[in-house]
DNA sequence: TAGTGGTCTAGACCACTCC
DNA sequence: GAGTGGTCTAGACCACTAA
């Protein structure tokens, strides 16, 4: 049997493309290409690399397949930031006045310092009984509860979120982990269920017992796949739709 | 204002390799290239199309993302015959026995001939009250019921159907479609919610009342996007978990 | 007008499959 | 060995954006 080749040697087997899409990604996971900042050109990177264009456009084809990257035709080559304040959203249908879409209100009922539990710390990779900081929200939307979420953070990574009036948290967490806690979160992983509402989720979203409930379960995690936040979202099934296209 | 181009001048104003596409669809909407078939080699529909390779690679390309074409290397590109049998069981997680999975058994309750009700017709983009046949099938697992499922064809496509014993259906049906009916499901559109069990459900999924259930509505289309069937499946939503990624 | 990405060419060589 | 897709080149011209 050949011997296994080491971590460089195989690098050099992949396709060119390949490493250029590496080394490209390399380069924004390192924040040296910022979101919302334009990348080089494709002619530049091709000189840089020593690869003629074509090989270049197939490894940012990929990147924008992968949504790392979006293009625009004579402007540039922009690093997208990822927004899940609404991408969540778009699971649930809102209550509309006159069909404008109505922003929704965050309150935060509780912020306490409490040691992972088992389901928690599998899913952030870390030991049972890390230190953690929880939160519970609440978003509404005039006055009506929506979504009932509960938010778990590595203490460690997130402490300086302690020293922060919660009112003052406002609606869009991920830039504020971003500019905080130097935290930047690239993608994530939902699944989706569906229960039976508790008697104290009930109550907090003003739902009949037993109600049914979609609950989604989220895993945040940084450009490198390293897990960031976990967070448990209940919003009653009937405010709930979610579309897939199968081939 | 420029008045709007004919559909055949916008034809022209396309780009090649989405004109090649659009042809390479065709063929295969049109069953003169059939599913698990080799489509000719990229040189050949170069020459056919009179473009280069590249050109046919791009059009190709965007048919695999797609999910119609799949390519493999040095034997050629093939026609992918999509099997939705799975797709829809991929969301339920099911008994299994000793690790191994369980295949469900079809049951069909009801078959009768009907007038397509608005949201049905709607979906179907064809005039309420258009004659359709109507299915009830039951899918279970040992004896258990697992979904529910209200299955609407257009009479006048689907008619062979009614000339076959409902006991040699079966449990797949696309390919059922395909023999009698000369028509090929290509590709479908799922919208999953959720809602408590009615009482005449629960009766047949043998559940408690009001349990919540996880609804998938299915329309499923041609290779040309033309509405086939619709279908509405229920199972308990205890058997349900559904997993998305999120950039 | 300069610079960007979007499309396209007409090849080349390689890796793989099948006979 | 013949034929396939996989990768790659070194350009070209076009459409679009912004100064």
């Amino acid at each position: 049997m050949a011997p296994r080749p080491s971590a460089q040697e195989l690098d050099k087997r992949l396709p060119r493309y390949h490493q250029v899409r590496e080394m490209l990604s390399a380069e924004i996971a390192a924040r040296r290409w910022k979101p919302e900042e334009a990348i080089p050109s494709e002619t530049e990177i091709a000189s840089v690399h020593q690869v003629s264009i074509g090989t270049v456009r197939k490894a940012i084809d990929s990147l924008v397949a992968h949504g790392v990257l979006e293009r625009f035709q004579g402007k540039g080559t922009f690093v997208r930031r990822p927004d899940f304040g609404s991408s969540f959203f778009r699971f649930f249908r809102f209550a509309t006045v006159g069909g404008v879409a109505r922003v929704p209100v965050s309150r935060i009922l509780k912020r306490e310092v409490t040691p992972l539990t088992n389901v928690v710390a599998a899913a952030l990779k870390l030991a049972v009984g890390t230190p953690a900081i929880r939160f519970s929200r609440l978003r509404l939307i005039d006055d009506r509860p929506l979504v009932l979420e509960d938010i778990w953070l590595p203490h460690a990574r997130f402490k300086a979120l302690l020293a922060i009036d919660p009112r003052e948290f406002g609606d869009l967490w991920y830039p504020l982990y971003e500019e905080n806690c130097g935290v930047m979160v690239a993608s994530a992983q939902e699944t989706l269920s569906a229960e039976a509402v508790s008697a104290k989720n009930a109550r907090r979203l003003k739902l009949e017992a037993g109600e049914p409930v979609i609950v989604i379960e989220r895993v945040a995690m940084s450009a490198d796949r390293q897990p960031l936040e976990w967070r448990q979202s209940r919003g009653a099934a009937s405010e709930f739709r979610y579309q897939v296209e199968i081939r």
